[in-house]
Parts: C-alpha cells; structure tokens; sequence
DNA sequence: TTAATAAGTGTAAATATAATACTTAATATT
DNA sequence: AATATTAAGTATTATATTTACACTTATTAA
C-alpha cells in the first residue's frame, strides 16, 4: 500500500496530456474513393473541415474510441479498423496540446445511417476532390491512402467497402480507385480469380450493362482457412521497379 | 480571447493519460540478434525486465521523447527510430492508466556507451533468449519483430545494425538472424550485389575466415538518388506461398 | 435484324526465381 | 615445401511468374 502510493507519486511528478482518435473512413460508390469528413461545429477552427474524431476516455482503449466515434456517426458497429500511426507533434492542434492516434476504416457507403451522418455535419467526398482539411489531417489521409495501397495487395479487405455480392468489374474499378491507374481487366481476374476466393453466385448483375456481369462473393471462410496452413494472399498488382544494376547500366 | 476560452473548456472537460514511449532498441553482434532491455530499479514491478521507456513531456515530441530516452541510454544521437505502434489497452500498465507509443531502434551495438548503459541497469539480451518481460512489452517485441521482417526486404535499413564497413558474409548472418532461417549464399550474394548499392572497397576482412572476405560499404547516396527516379529497394527473398487455385486443386 | 455495349476469355514471349556444386585464396599443419 | 583446412566466391539451367496483347459473347435497344 506504502509501494502504491509511491507509485502514484512517481507517475504524478508526469505530464499528462489529450489524448485523441482521428478516423479516415473510407468509402466506396462504384466509382470513386470516398472519405466522410465534417464541417466543425466548434472551435478551435469553427466551420473548417476535419476528419471525424474525439477524445479517449479513461474507461476505454484508443480503438474502443475509435468505434464508439464510428457508431456515433454511421450507425455501424463491427467496422474494418485499423491503427494508422499515432501523431505527436507538440503544437498539431492549436488549442491543446493533444496526441492523435490516427485510425482508418473501411465501410460500406450505403450502409451508414444518412441521418446519423448529416446530424454530425458529416459527409462524403471525393479523395481526388477532397477540401483542406485541419491540422494534420491530410496528412493522416495520405498516410492512410499509401497504407491502404499496401494492404490491399496483402490482404483480402476491399471487400469491406463492397457490398457482400459484387461483379469483377465492381472490383476492378475498386483496385483502380486505390492505385489511382488502369488494370489490364484479363490480368486483374485472372489474379483475382487465381486465388480461389470468389464464390461465382452464378447470378448476373445486369445494372451495369447490356451483357450482364456474374456476381460473386468473398470466400472468407476458404481465406482463413488456407492463412491458417501458411497460405497468404498477395496480388501481383502494381508492382514498384527494383533497383537492378542493368536498370541503369 | 472569449473563444480561447470556450475552446479550454471544451478541452477541459476531457480526461488526460499518461504518455509514455517504449523503445524496442535491436543490436546484432555479429552472430544473432539482441535487444535491449534493462532491470527495473522503480515500481512497478520493480527488478522485472522491460523495454527502455519513458514519459512523454508537454513540450516535446513522442519521437523527441525516445530519442532523448536512447541517448540518455546508449550515447547516440541521430539513431535509426520508426514509429511501432500505439498501445492504449486501459489495463496494460498495472499502475496508471497509460497509453505507450512503442519505437523500434536499430543501433551499431559497439557504438553504444557501455557504461551509460550500464548504469541504466540495462543490457543485451539475445532475441532468442529474452526474458518474460512487463505488461505488453512482449507483445511490443514481437510486432518489432514482424515489423522489421517487413522492412529488412522493402527498405535498406539492415545496415543501422553494422559497421560502415562489413563483408557479406556478415549481411546474410544479420539476414539469417531476422529471418530466423538460412539463405543460399549464392541467391543472397546476387540479390544485394544486383542493388548496385553495394560498394567492394577492394579491401579483405581476414578475422573471420582464411580466405578473408571482401570489405562492402553501402552506397546511401546512390539509394537516394535512384529512389527519387523511381527505383526501389526490393528483396526477392523470404516470400511467403501464395493462394493459388493450383495449391490446392 | 442489327447495332451497340461491356463482359468475358487464352496464348506466347519475356522476365524472374529457384535449384544446384565446384573453385579459390589464404592460413595452419606436417 | 607440400598438403590440409576453411570459408569465400562464382554460373548455368530449369521452373515459375509476369506481361503483353485482341477477339468473342451475351444481352438490350434501336
């Protein structure tokens, strides 16, 4: 008891400081990139725009935050959500000193409580068309783009901004969207059919055109099954040039 | 002024956390690879072993905070240090709550002040050989771990735990320690050789063998340079087996 | 019936990776 | 002086992967 309360003391003579989450939410219509940000109804920066963020309680972790800030706003629980980088920098918000732990996730777009989202001042644009955000927040989404860019290749999550049913090309222009560049369509399913993960439903969507394009589903069952004997997913797509000494010979 | 008021109240109203930095600090000693960890001389858990660590200040960075932590403790300055990962468990320190942003660092082990680290009740400790260590600092280790599997193939930074000068015998040992494997020594000679990274100093290191083996330094301009074209570091080495519909048909 | 549209498919060439064993330089030993 | 020892250093062939590339098909609308 004596311990603990030298303990305390010892922790006491420590700065302490906010500590909040950032989310990047991302987003998918079928065509482009979606980030869901707001126009600030408070200070500091009234009226600016921002990613959707709060303040880490004592009763919870930085990822429990992060999920009640996500059901708060789209309604959703059980999103993709990912740690992205804790930033730090001592004046990164003007009013307070306070860290940011910066977290992404993957929604569903038409899957978000559209009331929800206008009532927090919220909504969808475009990545290619996204307005200045505050502080370090384009920064964060940056971040979050290039990280995304990574895991999309190793791991099977685009599926989280698709609906449970989808067509290849839905996919492919999905791929498109994130590496911001054209895939070869016979190469991409060929790569993606390659895996072994997509369940052809054997139903045409004919939304899209005249001929009508296969619906398919993600295998997740199949994917944790053959992660769990050692296999990995890895698409060989957009591949960066290796430095080799005749590249430059 | 009536904002900034507004705003501090704002603020106020929110709890505040302890913010410490942990650094996962590898070394290489030519055999296999260390770390860094220290005796605890404090409570909690006083003479438990833990990663080096510590509280982050009002006026300094989470980056400002480790690399004062490891030049307290090692001597060094300008050390290679990338942000791990941010753990925020409300539970995972038994005597406050507090959010611990884990660092990793890579150190040329015989640059270190011996004596600075000695008196931090610190020492190194093989990898493979590491005590039960506090809270989540296994967890912290072993993510350090994966992480620089990751890197060691996408990115140059082997070298942070070697001499200027080395051979390449002594690159595909540290290769062979991260990796916890054996490489073929022609594959591994020709990937690094391939780079044209590598600089023959036309110079023998005659400790290791009778043969002596050629002296390499890596050429950090050169990186540099074919970087900003668009080439990029990249070993073919250590891929894991892919899904393929083939695997398992 | 035909025109239009996007979905869907296969093969060959080029490149990258993996598998493999012997030679060489220097030192230590007899 | 000859020989044994040790780890360093080297090249080729087979296999797998990746890239490049153009036509056919299913359906709807005119």
């Amino acid at each position: 008891m004596i311990k603990q309360s030298n303990q305390e003391k010892f922790y006491q003579e420590h700065d302490r400081h906010y500590v909040a989450v950032d989310c990047i939410i991302f987003g998918f219509d079928g065509n482009s990139l979606k980030l869901l940000i707001q126009k600030r109804k408070f200070e500091p920066e009234l009226n600016a725009f921002s990613l959707m963020g709060g303040f880490v309680k004592n009763e919870e972790s930085a990822m429990d935050a992060a999920n009640r800030i996500l059901l708060q706003l789209t309604g959703l629980a059980d999103v993709y959500l990912e740690q992205l980088y804790c930033f730090t920098n001592v004046n990164r918000d003007s009013a307070a000193r306070t860290i940011s732990i910066a977290y992404f996730a993957l929604i569903n777009i038409y899957q978000s409580n559209k009331l929800l989202v206008e009532n927090h001042g919220a909504f969808w644009v475009d990545l290619n068309h996204c307005p200045k955000l505050i502080f370090d927040h384009d920064a964060m989404v940056q971040l979050a783009l290039q990280r995304l860019r990574l895991k999309f290749i190793t791991e099977p999550i685009a599926f989280n901004l698709l609906s449970n049913e989808f067509t290849l090309p839905n996919l492919q222009i999905l791929y498109e969207a994130v590496y911001n560049r054209a895939f070869d369509k016979r190469l991409f399913r060929r790569c993606f059919l390659g895996t072994g993960l997509l369940i052809n439903l054997n139903v045409k969507d004919m939304s899209g055109s005249k001929k009508g394009a296969f619906l398919y589903q993600f295998d997740h069952a199949k994917y944790v099954q053959l992660y769990n004997i050692g296999l990995y997913f890895n698409l060989p797509i957009d591949k960066q040039p290796r430095m080799k000494v005749d590249k430059f010979k």
